[in-house]
DNA sequence: ATAGCCTTGACG
DNA sequence: CGTCAAGGCTAT
């Protein structure tokens, strides 16, 4: 549990590699001196789409209206561009960046203990055809997909939510570094922030959330007919697919890596795993989410244990309806899985059933009714029982 | 304007 | 002392 070291820490704003904490979190190079420039300088920028341009390294330089808006959706700080330019020495969020380091390094060391919990079963039944859409040949270091065995599939707990929610108690927010507001944004005060709240005619979405809660009459009507407001902010909570399904697939090629080559992962085991990250990653978007994050703690973890399982199912059907191929199924990982060789399996949990929505929903009261308390339940039972 | 590299300097 | 985020510099 050493080696699986700091392996990629991407920039949550554009993805590329991570330099260290800037502006109160884990940015890239880049990112940092874009965030420096546009405060230091009082930059305004506009966007020529809708507001919602996805920002990765390649096309981060195209609209900076919108990386900037992502700088701040992810919990970049404008306080921590210093007025005076004083360079050197530490600010405030020193202790913090410490702090975030150590609840990382314990919420990964946690993650490892659940990963143990869970036995490998061994895979049988016919082989799956993985079409690997991911760039990096995930499919190389995946083991074929094949059905579990019903009878002897370990449970499924998602161990990870636990702790990733658990990371809000801390003053700082850990790994998920979104605003949500772990310490009032407000007890800080930037030396640019008034620069930024005061602006009278550009309704900048940072200072919300004057006027975002219907769409707003968006006082020009020289733009043909955008998106309300409110959709516009939620989109722009979205989370970059290609993002995700990179850390996903880090994830479990670093996954399999540690396990050696003999112990391969059973399919069921990677799904298990699968889930895992989908949930990280869906409650990742949940706590940068535009009022959503406003909630306290106590309260985001309260929903969140309310739906997490509909939450995955809301997921997954989301993914497979953008991808609209019929008995071809979409991971998050970019593989598609041939649904075929499931339904050929008479009565197995993966076959007609399964890919029936109403079931799914079944699936998801079973989850929460066995599961005493969250995120005990187990997941197989959702797979299974329907 | 961008982004990689350099210099600074309080904190431990 | 070393660390490492902050600002500075500069070729592209
Ligand atoms: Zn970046
Ligand atoms: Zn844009």
């Amino acid at each position: 549990m050493e080696f699986s070291h700091e392996l990629e820490d991407l920039c949550p704003v554009c993805g590329d590699k991570v330099s260290g904490y800037h502006y109160g979190l884990l940015t890239c190079e880049s990112c940092k001196g874009f965030f420096k420039r546009t405060v230091q300088n009082n930059k305004r920028y506009t966007c020529a789409e809708n507001q919602t341009c996805r920002i990765d390294k390649t096309q981060r330089k195209r609209c900076p209206f919108c990386r900037f808006q992502k700088c701040l959706n992810v919990g970049m700080r404008l306080e921590a561009v210093r007025a005076d330019r004083m360079r050197g020495g530490r600010n405030k969020f020193g202790p913090m960046y410490k702090q975030d380091r150590a609840l990382k390094q314990q919420q990964k060391a946690l993650i490892h203990v659940s990963n143990f919990k869970l036995e490998p079963s061994p895979s049988l039944a016919p082989s799956l055809q993985t079409k690997s859409s991911f760039p990096g040949g995930l499919s190389g270091l995946l083991p074929p997909l094949t059905p579990p065995d019903c009878d002897c599939v370990p449970p499924y707990c998602p161990p990870s939510l636990g702790v990733a929610l658990q990371s809000h108690d801390s003053p700082f927010p850990g790994q998920y570094q979104y605003t949500a507001a772990p310490f009032p944004s407000r007890s800080i005060k930037s030396e640019y922030l008034d620069q930024y709240l005061i602006s009278p005619d550009s309704p900048p979405e940072y200072s919300y959330p004057q006027g975002c809660l219907l769409g707003s009459p968006q006082t020009s009507s020289l733009l043909p007919a955008l998106p309300p407001q409110l959709v516009l902010n939620l989109l722009r909570c979205e989370p970059d697919e290609a993002q995700v399904r990179l850390k996903v697939a880090t994830y479990l090629c670093q996954e399999q890596k540690s396990r050696g080559k003999q112990e391969k992962l059973s399919s069921f085991r990677l799904l298990c795993l699968i889930a895992d990250q989908t949930l990280f990653s869906i409650v990742d978007w949940a706590r940068s989410c535009i009022f959503f994050r406003e909630l306290q703690v106590g309260d985001q973890m309260k929903l969140l244990h309310n739906c997490w399982s509909e939450l995955l199912v809301l997921d997954h059907i989301c993914r497979q309806v953008h991808h609209g191929k019929e008995g071809i199924v979409l991971l998050v990982t970019g593989e598609e899985i041939e649904m075929s060789p499931f339904s050929a399996k008479q009565g197995h949990p993966l076959s007609a059933s399964y890919r029936e929505p109403r079931n799914w929903w079944r699936g998801c009261r079973v989850c929460r009714w066995t599961g005493k308390r969250w995120p005990a339940s187990s997941f197989s039972s959702s797979l299974i029982q329907v």
